[in-house]
DNA sequence: GCTAATGTTGACTGAATTAGTCAGGAATCT
DNA sequence: AGATTCCTGACTAATTCAGTCAACATTAGC
């Protein structure tokens, strides 16, 4: 499991079909313009969302993608696995007969870990994302005050 | 916050200390050698960590690296920060002045979620994914035969 | 049927990152 | 002094990222 800007590429124009389609099949040059990812791009990552079907496309003119499923069906770990080839991560591939114990124990707490991670990510949902928003952009309305505070800071605080 | 191989390799390395520091300054040599990485690559990995206080290092013969805190005190996004230079993500930077509403809708979006898989593994200390390596052996242990269910079942199936 | 709009595919490319090499130097132990 | 180890920086090949370009397929509307 990676999470690069690939995947964020691929998150991010899933979650502006999400919020868009709506409006019927939503077209890459939108989405292109709108989150300032090149077309090209775009139909690079679509083709791959395309066969693990997550989208679903129309041709022609009114045509574009729409979300295959339910936007609270689709799974952002579904997303990022769809568009990152899964290069095999362990030095040991799949064999197991690295049997010497000591080589293979880090290996093996790194894929606890990376199960976890995409356990975790596995239980995202866009359309839970979306309501969050929702949710954020109501809480600000009721501040009503330009706060200072961004939601940037704690990633900024490495 | 970036989930690369990068960040992959240091997680085993510290996680290969923290096995192994009981016996006093691990060399790099030796963690190269269990966990098959380059001493060369592993240098510049334990420079970053060294800056970041993570780990402190004995010089000269009988010398080498040992966690500068104790594993439950170290946590795994604090390991990925400090190898992955942190290039910003946002392609809008940090300036908000993209008021379009539409423009940074769903980059705020993937921000949450960026965010939220951040406190995860902020969360998961080095020594949380011992324990929980050293409960497994004993249940493993207690089943007695030879299970066919292996861990990486769960990555394989993308 | 023609034309324009859109998806589909594949080949290609520059830039950045990854992963590693190499060489030298500094500290410290025996 | 000599061996061991950390420490640093310059360099490099391979890979991935991000994007370009061109050609083609499908469909809507005239």
């Amino acid at each position: 499991m990676r999470l690069t800007t690939k995947g964020r590429y691929a998150v991010t124009a899933m979650l502006d079909l999400a919020i868009h389609q709506d409006k019927g099949p939503i077209t890459l040059s939108d989405i292109a313009t709108r989150q300032g990812i090149s077309l090209s791009y775009l139909e690079q990552l679509f083709s791959r969302l395309r066969k693990q079907e997550l989208v679903s496309s129309v041709r022609g003119p009114g045509g574009g993608y729409t979300l295959a499923r339910g936007a609270k069906e689709i799974f952002v770990a579904e997303v990022i696995l769809a568009v990152d080839e899964n290069v095999d991560t362990t030095r040991c591939g799949g064999k197991h007969n690295c049997q010497n114990d000591q080589e293979c124990l880090t290996h093996d707490l790194w894929h606890d870990l990376s199960d976890r991670i995409q356990d975790y990510l596995s239980n995202i949902s866009l359309g839970e994302l979306m309501e969050r928003r929702a949710i954020k952009q109501v809480s600000e309305r009721q501040d009503h005050e330009p706060s200072s505070v961004k939601a940037d800071d704690l990633m900024a605080s490495r």
